[in-house]
DNA sequence: AGTGAATATAAATTCAAA
DNA sequence: TTTGAATTTATATTCACT
């Protein structure tokens, strides 16, 4: 349950602005989890999502770039976070297709995303499926083969 | 002197662990800045600051590296190319302003588009020259203080 | 372990002032 | 515009309980 619950997480924070942990509290609420603000603390911490402020001159929750920095942080919680979210990696020609858990593909987008990949050229992310174009056949078969030594996927 | 002081807080969130405003204030206030929360408060929302959590399961103020991720990624090549190529960065209002070696402005325009910089609205190269619009004048102070920190110009 | 209620602590903002 | 003092708001932690 606090998995499946810091899952989304990661996927309001990734698709909303939120600003403090009580609009995320909401959020939350809206999905069905009924948290305090406590709990909320705890998982952002957990999560070790980082508070920023916009251009537009808020606060805002944002996840942190994939490095290997933040994957020693939170005892990997973010990898596994990730990897939890993604059901099987495959590629054709220079398009690769992550396969994710029904409404996570947003959330696992927004991470691959953060780690700029070289040779993207676009990425697009329905509800359970990322596409990710790659520049060369090439690109998508290394790309593919680097995500598989990183995420564990459930199967 | 803000200006001071917020350089100065950049260096000492760099060199150190600070976890709380009140660390900083008091750091500051060993390098002779008396100023109040309040202040710190404001700082670190100009400068953007990030507030995360740490392994230790403590929590820290950071630098938003631009650096981290893109930087780090193919093998340096990026990093090497563009110090090789660029004299100087300076900026007025939110506009950047990268001076380069004479024709290497638009190789060096490319490698910057590459880094998909984030609040970049758009850019543009001449032969010595590379223009990069930002969003606003905050994102372009911190462009340059970031570029500062990773390109070794050439003097 | 994971959590909520209450609390302590930290951080953002308001308001007045220089 | 920049700041401090006071305040409000937000966030982290403590303690009890499960």
């Amino acid at each position: 349950m606090k998995n499946n619950r810091q899952n989304l997480i990661l996927k309001i924070v990734s698709e909303n602005n939120i600003g403090t942990q009580e609009q995320l509290q909401q959020k939350l609420h809206e999905h069905g989890f009924d948290v305090t603000q406590a709990t909320v603390s705890r998982d952002i911490k957990e999560l070790s999502l980082i508070k920023t402020a916009t251009a537009s001159g808020n606060f805002k929750y944002s996840v942190p770039a994939l490095t290997k920095n933040s994957m020693e942080n939170a005892d990997g919680m973010i990898l596994t976070m990730l990897s939890n979210g993604v059901v099987s990696v495959d590629y054709a020609l220079n398009t690769v297709v992550v396969k994710c858990h029904t409404g996570m593909a947003q959330a696992v987008c927004a991470k691959l995303d953060s780690l700029k990949l070289e040779n993207v050229v676009g990425t697009l992310a329905g509800d359970d499926t990322v596409f990710i174009l790659m520049r060369t056949e090439n690109d998508a078969s290394r790309l593919v083969r680097e995500l598989g030594t990183v995420i564990k996927t459930d199967d």
